[in-house]
This record gives structure tokens, C-alpha cells and sequence, in this order.
DNA sequence: GGCCAGGTGTAAA
DNA sequence: TTTACACATGGC
């Protein structure tokens, strides 16, 4: 009998097939991302990017030198532009003064590195650990203290540790695992879940319309 | 026209 | 220590 938790990323995997998280051309480019797509939908993330690609925008040392302003129409579409241009710009000049990712992947204590700059949270800084720096850290979201809290396996005021700390208790270690797992947690959101309080036709709820152990769209 | 999006920080109560 | 609000564009 497999752990719940490894039970409903099997469920999904094998519904949506492999994610391939996250879509970046550059380490950097990921790290971007993660402090854009705050609060924030994937395609206008996706529009902010490619400005930032057409302006040559797209590394430390040109964020770093480039006016906050002309930053902040760069990222435009991605939203709280202003807060996200000055989280840019202090990013890009940690990047610079730990010598690029590999630098901070060194770090023995990268997360609480991160968590200490202005504007980065436990996502964020998750995000960047695990699809940018290979670290073994589970990534919590909305999504996933909703889906789980819904599935009964967790409270749903549960705080961002505790849930960590529950996936991370009762899964292998295993960074591909961590990557799809959460990249999964979101398809699946996107989908099925984004309705508050209750989706009735959730397939990973017990009892719920499309029968056990079947994975489908809602859409009839 | 309201709610939501691969959150975070700050300020009331 | 909770709760509320600001940040802000774009899709549905």
C-alpha cells in the first residue's frame, strides 16, 4: 500500500503525462521567472520575458545596470511591475555578488540566503531551489494546500512548513519527483480546481462523479 | 464587471 | 497573532 501522497502523483502523472517544468532557456531565466509569475498567470509571465529577451534584459548584469523604470515597463504585463522590477534588480545583483548560480547552489544555506531578501517567500525561494538548483525541496502552493486539504490528507490551514514537511516525510527525496510532482499539482489546478470552496467533480476527491480511480476532465 | 493568477510584505484590529 | 489590504496586468 503506497502513501497517499505518492498514490495522488501517480494519479496525475499518469493522467496528464510528464509536465516538463519549468520552461526556461537559462538557469537565470528560471530564477526570473519565479519572482514574475508572484500572484500571476504563466502567459503574462511569459509576454514579460520575452520584453525582457527583446530589450537584453535577460541577465544579472543587464538588470543590474538598467534603470528601474525601464525595467518595470519591460515587465509590464506580468503585473505589480514596480515590486517586481526593484525584486528584480536585488536578484540580479545577488546573483552577480555570488557569482552566478553555481554560486549560490554552493551555499550551504541558499534557502535562508534567499528568504532573507526582500520580496523572495518560501515559494519563490522553493521554486528556485528545486527547478533551478537541483535541491530535493518540495514547492508549496495555493493549489496544493487547497487539493490536499479538499482531500482530507491535510489541515486546511495548515502553514507552508507543515506542508512541506508532509510531502517531504513521505516521499523519496528524488529532485525529478519533487519537479513533476508540483508541475502536476498546478495542470491539475488549472483544470479542475480553481473553483472555490468545493469542485464537485474533482476525479481525486472520494466520491467523487467520474468514479474511483478514474482521472478525466470535467468538461462532459 | 468581478474574480483569479505557479505570492509577498505591511499595517490594522 | 490573526485579518485585511496593496501591488497591477490580462483572461474569462
Amino acid at each position: 500500500m503506497s502513501d497517499p501522497a505518492l498514490a495522488v502523483h501517480d494519479r496525475l502523472l499518469a493522467h496528464y503525462g510528464p509536465q516538463g517544468w519549468w520552461p526556461a532557456d537559462s538557469v537565470f531565466e528560471m530564477m526570473v521567472g519565479a519572482i514574475l509569475t508572484q500572484n500571476t498567470s504563466w502567459t503574462n509571465v511569459e509576454r514579460a520575458i520575452t520584453h525582457l529577451k527583446q530589450a537584453g534584459l535577460l541577465g544579472a548584469a543587464a538588470i543590474d545596470a538598467c534603470d528601474r523604470e525601464r525595467l518595470a515597463a519591460a515587465i509590464r504585463p506580468s503585473g505589480t511591475y514596480n515590486q517586481k522590477a526593484q525584486r528584480l534588480k536585488a536578484f540580479s545583483r545577488f546573483y552577480l555578488q555570488h557569482g552566478g548560480e553555481n554560486g549560490i547552489a554552493s551555499l550551504p544555506e541558499a534557502r535562508q540566503a534567499l528568504l532573507e531578501m526582500h520580496g523572495i517567500g518560501p515559494e519563490t525561494a522553493d521554486s528556485m531551489l528545486l527547478y533551478a538548483l537541483d535541491r530535493p525541496v518540495f514547492v508549496i502552493d495555493a493549489y496544493t494546500r487547497r487539493i490536499f486539504a479538499r482531500l482530507g490528507l491535510t489541515p486546511p490551514d495548515a502553514p507552508y512548513p507543515a506542508l512541506q514537511a508532509y510531502f517531504q516525510s513521505r516521499l523519496p527525496a528524488s529532485v525529478p519527483l519533487f519537479k513533476e510532482y508540483h508541475a502536476l499539482i498546478v495542470a491539475h489546478a488549472k483544470q479542475h480546481c480553481r473553483t472555490r470552496p468545493l469542485c464537485a467533480g474533482c476525479p481525486l476527491l472520494p466520491g467523487c462523479a467520474h468514479g474511483p480511480g478514474v482521472l478525466r476532465p470535467a468538461a462532459a
